[in-house]
DNA sequence: GTACATTTCAAACACCTGTTTAAATTGTGG
DNA sequence: CCACAATTTAAACAGGTGTTTGAAATGTAC
C-alpha cells in the first residue's frame, strides 16, 4: 500500500507542508485535501481523525530519526572516557540531515513540525512523544550529565528545556529569521547552517557556570518584597 | 473610564488569562466573555475586533515595561567602560518583575503572552511590536555588541534570536515545566526563579566562542552531498 | 464475468467562529 | 423630568470546522 503516489502519501505530503507553515490548529482538512487533490473524506477514511493524521505526519520522521539517535547515543555511552558537550550535541547533525532522504527538505520540515508541536500545546503530542521515545531521551540526559558532572540535576533539567526552546523556536520561525538574515547581512542561511550555529551556542549555554547562592541573593530580596 | 471593575477591564483580565493558557487563536471570544461575565458583543463594541483586543492585552504590559527597559538601557549605554553580558541581561529582571504591580502574576502572564505571540505567528503582532518598540531593542543590540566585541554582527543576530526562543518557549510552557520540576526534583520554582536561571545560561550562550571555518568544514561536506 | 472488498465522492451533519444588527437599558448634562 | 448619548443585550448573520453518511466507482480474486 505504500505507493509513492497513493492517496495516503499525497495527504501526508500536503499536510506536512501546511502544518509546518501554519501550525496544526490553523491548518484545516479542506486546505490539506485541496492541496493534495484528494477528497475531503479520505483523511478520515485513511487516518481516522485529524489528530491521528498529525501523529502520522510526525511519525514518518520520528521512525527514522529516533533509532538513528538512539544508535549514536549508545555508541557515545560505550566510550571509555566521558564525551564533552560539543561531541554529544554534534551527533544530532547527521541523523537530522538524513531526514532529507525521507522527503525533500525533510530536515527543515521535521524541525518546524517539532516547533509547531510544542507551540500549539496539543497534549496528545507530548504524550505520544514521551510514550514512544522517552527511553532514547534518557540516554541523552545521561550523556549530558557525564559531560557536565558539576551540574546539579535540577539545573540540568532546566537547561535542557531551555535548549529545547531554542531549537524549537528557531525552527518554527526559521523562514522569517532566514529572510531577515538574508536582507540585513546578505548571508544565505539554510537549515544546515542554522544547526551548525546552534551547537556552540547550546554547548556553552548548558555548560555555563552555576551561580552561587550568594550571587542570587544579591537580587532576590527585592523580588520577594515586590511580588504580587 | 478606567474603572477597575468596568467592562473593559473585566474583558482584558479574562482575555489575558485565557490567551496565556491556550493561545490567541485557540481562545474564543465566547470563552472570554463568559469568563468575564459580560455580553459577547461588548468585545467588538469596546475593542473593535479580536485582533485589537489581543493588542490591547499586550499593550497594557508593554506600555509599562518598555519605557523602564529603555531607561535601563540608556543608563548602561552612558557608562564609561562597556558592560559585560551578565550586567546587560540582569537589567531585565527588575522591570519584568515590576509587572506584578500591573496585575496579579503580571510577570508570568506577560511572558506567556509574549511566547504565544511568537508561537501563533500572527503577523500583526510582530509588526505591532517592531513598530512601537523597535528603537528600544536597538539599544539592547548595541549593548550586547559592546559586551561581545569579537562577535560578528551576523552571528550576534542569530544568537539574540536563539535567546529570544529560549525565553519565549520557556515561558509559554512554563506551567508544564514547573510542574515537572516540582515532581522530579521537589523544588518549587516560580517565575523569578526561572528568570534568574536564564541569565547565566543566556550569558554563556551569547558569548560562546565562534567556531572557525575549519571546524565547520569538518562536518559540512557530508551535508552538501546529501542535501537536495 | 461475477461476487466481494476497497476506495472515492458529493452531500449533509452538528457545531463553533468573529462580527453585526437593532432594540432595550442605563447613564448624564441641561 | 427630559433629551440625548453611551452601553448592554439577545438574536441573527455568513462562513468555517471536523466528521459521518450512503451511494458510486474502482480494484481484486475466483
Amino acid at each position: 500500500m505504500p505507493n509513492k503516489h497513493s492517496t495516503q502519501y499525497k495527504i501526508l505530503d500536503a499536510a506536512q507542508s501546511l502544518f509546518a507553515e501554519t501550525g496544526f490548529n490553523d491548518t484545516s482538512l479542506r486546505q490539506i485535501t485541496s492541496l493534495a487533490e484528494v477528497n475531503l473524506a479520505s483523511v478520515n477514511y485513511h487516518f481516522g481523525s485529524k489528530k491521528e493524521l498529525i501523529q502520522a505526519v510526525l511519525q514518518r520522521y520520528l521512525i527514522v530519526l529516533m533509532p538513528r539517535l538512539d544508535q549514536e547515543f549508545t555508541r557515545l555511552l560505550a566510550a571509555q572516557q566521558p564525551n564533552n558537550l560539543n561531541q554529544v550535541l554534534t551527533v544530532f547533525v547527521k541523523p537530522l540531515l538524513e531526514l532529507n532522504k525521507v522527503n525533500q527538505n525533510g530536515t527543515r520540515i521535521f524541525l518546524q513540525l517539532l516547533g509547531r508541536g510544542y507551540a500549539d500545546v496539543q497534549g496528545h503530542l507530548r504524550w505520544f512523544f514521551n510514550h514512544h521515545y522517552g527511553r532514547v531521551l534518557d540516554k541523552l540526559v545521561l550523556l549530558v550529565q557525564q559531560a557536565c558532572p558539576d551540574l546539579p540535576p535540577g539545573e540540568l533539567f532546566w537547561r535542557l528545556h531551555f535548549s529545547l526552546g531554542t531549537v524549537v523556536f528557531t525552527m518554527a520561525s526559521n523562514e522569517a529569521l532566514a529572510e531577515i538574515a538574508q536582507a540585513d547581512f546578505n548571508e544565505k542561511v539554510d537549515i544546515e547552517g542554522v544547526i551548525l550555529r546552534l551547537i556552540p551556542y547550546l554547548s556553552a549555554a548548558i555548560a555555563a557556570p552555576v551561580p552561587t547562592v550568594s550571587q542570587i541573593s544579591q537580587t532576590a530580596p527585592m523580588l520577594a518584597s515586590e511580588g504580587r
